[in-house]
DNA sequence: AGGTTAGTAATTTTT
DNA sequence: TTACTAACCT
């Protein structure tokens, strides 16, 4: 189970040519290898660079194994990117590593010792829709009154517990939350049991228990403490309590921990995430060494500077300067647009990426960063009516679609019949007539006789209890398990599962569905069955999806990037829109209003981030009145306009706005954030006003359409009303006539 | 059991 | 405005 003590004794003489091509900087980095070390590397500094070469360094200097590093990521696309990039430096396919995000890490690790927290080594791991159906069976079983104390609130609770370690046992009185009366810890004590009666943990739970093993088990945390010669994390910044405990665990005999990460990029302290792990290094380690990454390889001056300049309000940093470190640096200013309305920001956006289509920008190194998801949509509605494709990075990704969650739940009941939470799912999907009563007698006598879930219906099944209608459709479905499982072993887990999906009538329920989406979704499914296949079998398969959430997009055509500030952390475009910056917006009123000072640093951070994406190019924007659900409200340029170097950035943009944009922030205004205002008055001359499309006569079948949001498409079906379109871009969708008009 | 309708709430979300 | 949920009817 656990390698050797020694390391490699007299490895080959490494040709360091990998080391040649750092800056002395990063060289410090790579090659400070024993002792605590801290890497401030501020945006677009090699950080990954770094940490690859340190950690191929390590390997190819014979101080270690590949098995006696631990390396940690936040994202399994940082996990991969480092995997691929230290074997790209090794020469070889990177095998045996320690490399991983932390919950896959722990969940490696958690299966070896599940037992020490009242688990087998088969935990399943929980989706997010299977811990709320948890939380409100145990809520609800406490006879909590959900109206008053919504489930999301005691699960944001118990999650915030979990991040700082806190089994149900550590939660002093003092740290109980006032949540239902007081009953916060009870129900989570009670969450926990069900948990563990499931043989299931959630996300939260793989970082709590396994940090629970190292703190409580001295011969597991000695063993790890032997193996782990040197320990490499990732965005340390991003780190919550529990793990940081575990890291320190984790480090604590060896101290060879070497953490990369940058205070100013720290935007996920709502998550549970603690700047303070960062900022308290050294205390943590004395004795730590601190490197600066500095020379930015991304930026043009004008960028740089003004992310610098901006950043440098926040208080309480660790301090880094960027500099540009490109030979080519120089480059436009940043632009500070000041609009009317939201749409002429859409608009103007839309010119402008057209523009710079033209002097040769890809629309692949193109982005538009919101704060806030809802923002998308105009933009979206504007590229489809232009015709420029785009992608909404981080909305619904495919592991998260209900047909795959669905199928998922199928497979999980195959390969482990005890599932109730999966078993659950399915029962009724498709309709099998299974409806609440049926569920709760299941759910009486899997108590009474201590069974899965599913063992006791199948009992049910097959006696009189049940209706003789639900009664017959569930005994189809437990033949069919038995079939299907049979199937499992004889021609392979792909053959099974799709031979379920079929017999199960799952996938004839969305044959059936008459929607738009249902043959995306049959698509989905076709996709999620050929994913199957690339594993050896589907326990490994389900491991991998509980896991990675991700999404592999065909990235074949260049499409413009639309997604939110969070989501845009890590990446980098020539030409980058930072649309919505308004009090109230941006920084976000919620913050203001929750979190004082340190939300609005937050924000602050959030803003840096967004400004050092762009590579050549950055333009931000505010509008003064924009739609917020619904109406029109007037809206102030975001404070964070004020806080740009007037060197670099050039303003344009319609007067009024522009001025205020000066002036910035809600200093020169009473009250500030978004006030109300009246929707029906709109300055005369500067924007035409739109005609509502008559509904004087019945679009016919055949007739060419333009929708707002879909653009152009052809009406296909007609129900007074009702009109089926198929959409050129969009495709088949059921529209209300007022929506569309003749093109 | 299942579909319909009224009411309500609405940042950010690496795993 | 929309999307989701909880009562409500058939």
């Amino acid at each position: 189970m656990f390698p050797p003590d020694q390391p490699p004794s007299s490895p080959p003489a490494p040709q360091a040519d990998y080391l040649v091509r750092l800056n002395p900087e990063q060289r410090e980095a790579v090659e400070t290898v024993d002792g605590p070390l801290l890497v401030l590397a501020g945006a677009g500094t090699g950080k990954t660079r770094v940490l690859t070469t340190r950690f191929a360094h390590i390997l190819m200097s014979g101080r270690a194994f590949p098995n006696q590093v631990l390396a940690v990521t936040f994202t399994n696309k940082a996990a991969k990117e480092m995997r691929e990039r230290v074997a790209a430096i090794l020469g070889r396919p990177a095998e045996g590593l320690w490399l991983g995000t932390f919950h896959a890490l722990c969940a490696r690790m958690l299966r070896r010792h599940a037992e020490y927290v009242g688990l087998t080594s088969s935990f399943t791991i929980l989706d997010t829709d299977d811990q709320m159906r948890l939380l409100k069976q145990v809520m609800d079983a406490g006879v909590v009154d959900m109206k008053r104390w919504p489930p999301q609130g005691m699960m944001a609770v118990i999650q915030r517990w979990k991040d700082r370690g806190l089994t149900p046992a550590r939660i002093t009185p003092a740290e109980d939350s006032d949540y239902a009366n007081n009953r916060a810890r009870s129900i989570y004590e009670a969450y926990q049991s069900r948990l563990r009666d499931l043989n299931a943990a959630d996300f939260g739970d793989l970082m709590l228990h396994m940090t629970e093993v190292l703190r409580t088990q001295p011969d597991v945390l000695a063993q790890y403490n032997r193996m782990f010669r040197y320990v490499l994390v990732d965005e340390y910044q991003d780190t919550n309590t529990v793990q940081y405990l575990w890291l320190r665990l984790l480090a604590q005999e060896r101290r060879n921990i070497c953490c990369v990460g940058d205070d100013d990029q720290s935007i996920y302290s709502w998550r549970g995430a603690e700047v303070e792990n960062i900022l308290r290094f050294e205390k943590d380690f004395p004795g730590a060494k601190i490197v600066r990454l500095e020379a930015n390889y991304r930026s043009t001056r004008p960028i740089l500077a003004a992310a610098a300049h901006l950043i440098a309000k926040n208080e309480g940093r660790l301090g880094k300067t960027l500099r540009a470190g490109r030979n080519d640096a120089d480059g436009e200013k940043v632009r500070v647009v000041s609009l009317w309305d939201s749409e002429e920001e859409a608009r103007t956006v839309g010119e402008r990426i057209e523009g710079a289509q033209r002097k040769g920008i890809s629309l692949g190194e193109t982005a538009i960063l919101v704060r806030a998801g809802f923002q998308t949509r105009a933009f979206e509605e504007r590229l489809i009516t232009l015709g420029i494709p785009y992608r909404v990075v981080g909305g619904l990704k495919f592991y998260e679609r209900a047909e795959v969650r669905d199928a998922m739940a199928y497979m999980r009941v195959l390969h482990q019949p005890s599932d109730d939470l999966a078993f659950e799912r399915i029962v009724n999907t498709p309709k099998r007539g299974i409806g609440d009563g049926a569920l709760s007698a299941m759910h009486t006598a899997a108590r009474e006789q201590g069974v899965p879930l599913a063992v006791a219906a199948e009992r049910l099944a097959r006696t009189e209890v049940m209706r003789a209608r639900s009664r017959a459709a569930m005994r189809e479905l437990f033949d069919g398990f038995h079939r299907w499982r049979a199937l499992l072993g004889k021609d392979g887990h792909v053959v099974a599962v799709a031979t379920m999906l079929d017999e199960s009538g799952y996938t004839e329920m969305w044959k059936q569905d008459k929607s738009a989406e249902a043959p995306g979704r049959l698509e989905n499914l076709k996709e999620l069955v050929r994913a199957i296949g690339e594993f050896a079998t589907l326990e490994g398969f389900l491991e991998h999806v509980a896991l990675v959430m991700e999404n592999d997009e065909n990235a074949a055509e260049a499409r413009v990037s639309l997604m939110t500030l969070h989501a845009a952390k890590g990446l980098e475009f020539d030409l980058v829109f930072l649309p919505g910056w308004e009090e109230g917006l941006f920084p976000h009123q919620r913050a203001l209003d929750e979190g004082g000072t340190k939300s609005l640093e937050e924000e602050r951070r959030l803003a840096y981030v967004g400004i050092t994406r762009a590579r050549k190019m950055a333009v931000i924007s505010h509008a003064a009145n924009r739609r917020v659900y619904g109406n029109w409200s007037a809206a102030i340029p975001s404070r964070f306009l004020a806080e740009l170097p007037e060197g670099e950035i050039e303003r344009e943009g319609s007067g009024a706005s522009q001025r205020a944009a000066m002036l910035g922030g809600p200093s020169v205004f009473a009250g500030g954030g978004i006030s109300s205002y009246k929707p029906r008055v709109i300055e005369a001359g500067a924007w035409e006003v739109k005609e509502r499309p008559a509904r004087a006569e019945a679009m016919r079948v055949g007739q060419r359409v333009f929708h707002q949001k879909f653009g152009y498409g052809r009406v296909t079906a007609a129900d007074d009303n009702r009109l089926e379109v198929d959409f050129e871009k969009a495709g088949a969708k059921r529209v209300l006539d007022s929506f569309v008009e003749k093109a």
